[in-house]
Parts: C-alpha cells; structure tokens; sequence
DNA sequence: CGCTAGTACTCAC
DNA sequence: GTACTAGCG
C-alpha cells in the first residue's frame, strides 16, 4: 500500500516528463509493474494454465521503448517475500482464489466481459513468468537482477550507489527509500512523472536548506504506513505541519501528547 | 479543509 | 501498487 496520497502530495516535486530527456543515461526497473501490466492482455490464459507470451511481448516493447532512446535497463525482479508482509500475500491469494472461481462461474453463464475482469483481477505474478522475461532479456543482451527480498531496496541502491541514473516503477515507497530521480506512470509513449529528491522542499514548503531527508521520511511514518496501525486522523498535511515546527527531527522520541496537542486532538 | 474508505484501474482489439 | 471521490469530523 505504501502511503497514502503521497504522490499527489509531491506535485510540486514532480514535473512531467519524456524518456528523450535522460538519452545516455541507465534506468534500473521496477519489472513487477511491468509483468503486472503485461499480464492484463492475457489473464485469461494465465489464469487457466494456457501457454503465452502477451506479458513478455510487453515488457519487450517497454525496453525497446528506452533502448529506442538510448537508455540502458537493468531490470530488477522481486525475489522473496518478507516475513512481515506475509498476511498481505495470504489475502491477496485469497482474493484470487474467490475472483477466479467467479469468473469461470460467469463464463459458464456466457458473460464473456465479466469473467475477462475477473480473471484480471486473479491473476498471480509467478517466478516461473519472471524467468520467461529474463531469458528473452539474456537473449538481448539486456542486464537482469533478481533481488534477495522485494525489488524496492534493490532498485533504491542502484540508483544511491549511481549504478542506476533513474529509477522506472509505480511504487512511491522508492521515494522514502533515498533515491535521486523517480518516473512514475510511464506510458507507451515514453511519457511519466518525475520525482526528484533534491525538489522534495517544495512540496513540504521549506527551503532547501531547512529540508532534512529523515524528517521526511518521519513525517510519511506519521501520515500512516504498512507496518503500524495509523493514528486516526493524522495524514501527509498534519504530519508535514507538525514536523515543519519541530525541531526534533526523530518521530520516536517525541512524545505523542505533543503530537496529538499539535494537531489539536 | 483534510482524512477515510469504497470503487475503478493497469492491456489492447 | 495506483487515482478519484463522496461523506464525515
């Protein structure tokens, strides 16, 4: 899920942009968001076991997009699943199994439109798709990397470490984890939104050099995240005025009553 | 005004 | 994983 209402609330941050821009430059991928989107033009034979390359003809099309640009890849695929996240991964399996049994309950009823949205909301990303991808990657020369646990750490330190230039994903957490510049939404067209650190100031509206990275980072732990149940009522705007006024930059050792004061709760 | 929760969406013919 | 929005405090 990763925090809510983030992305819009760094408009000022962000900047469209077109892939001609970062020509030179190498891009590591968030490919998850890619197979994920390439698994909607054939869910259904996904779903059902049958043979098909419509996801891998689309991630093909999405790297031949940034080497038509001159941009080298580094495709990064998710590895294992943490611990922690694994009462999300049993509910979203759980989902599927209830989506799929309705969609060949509709298909046998002959509603062909409806069945399709079901079987797109049950398919499942398996390791076995990843691999088709990366051999036709290796059979283009094209660098692969499958990460030890999520893709998002490891796509954050290509970018930290300048491996990476840019990083290419949906997932706004990249943010928080430290990377440079982010495109978002990339489409078809080469189109997306940029993010970039060194902008963060504005969206938060604090010079650059009153900006401190951690007490961003502690102001989107505030707003709510994955990992801790949320204080009702407090989101990204409270969370940013809060932390705009303080001067200690770590969320933990503050008292909560101070918070809570603060927000007028 | 801002937060929450529910709904709809990603492809491509 | 995302965006949008009605409804409510």
């Amino acid at each position: 899920m990763g925090i809510q209402g983030l992305l819009p609330f760094l408009k000022k941050s962000s900047r469209n942009i077109q892939l001609s821009e970062f020509r030179g430059k190498v891009a590591a991928v968030d490919v998850y968001c890619w197979l994920h989107k390439g698994a909607f033009s054939c869910a259904e034979k996904l779903v059902k076991g049958e043979p098909t390359d419509g996801y891998i003809i689309y991630v093909m099309k999405q790297v031949n997009l940034l080497l038509s640009h001159n941009i080298k890849p580094i495709l990064v695929f998710d590895g294992c699943h943490l611990p922690a996240k694994e009462v999300t991964e049993l509910k979203r399996r759980e989902n599927r199994v209830k989506n799929r049994r309705k969609a060949k309950e509709l298909l046998r009823e002959g509603k062909i439109k409806e069945a399709r949205e079901c079987f797109q909301r049950c398919v499942d990303i398996t390791s076995t798709m990843a691999h088709e991808v990366i051999k036709a990657c290796r059979a283009r020369n094209i660098d692969t990397i499958v990460a030890p646990y999520e893709a998002d750490s490891q796509l954050a330190f290509l970018n930290i470490n300048g491996v990476a230039d840019i990083v290419i994903t949906e997932d706004s957490d990249l943010i928080l984890f430290g990377c440079s510049k982010i495109i978002f939404k990339m489409d078809s067209n080469g189109c997306g939104v940029l993010v970039e650190k060194e902008k963060l100031h504005l969206s938060m509206n604090v010079p650059r050099d009153k900006f401190d990275f951690t007490k961003f980072r502690n102001m989107c732990i505030l707003s709510g995240c994955d990992y801790l149940p949320s204080l009702h009522g407090i989101g990204l705007v409270k969370a940013c005025r809060f932390f705009i006024v303080t001067s200690n930059p770590d969320v933990y050792t503050v008292s909560l009553s101070k918070v809570l004061n603060f927000v007028n709760m």
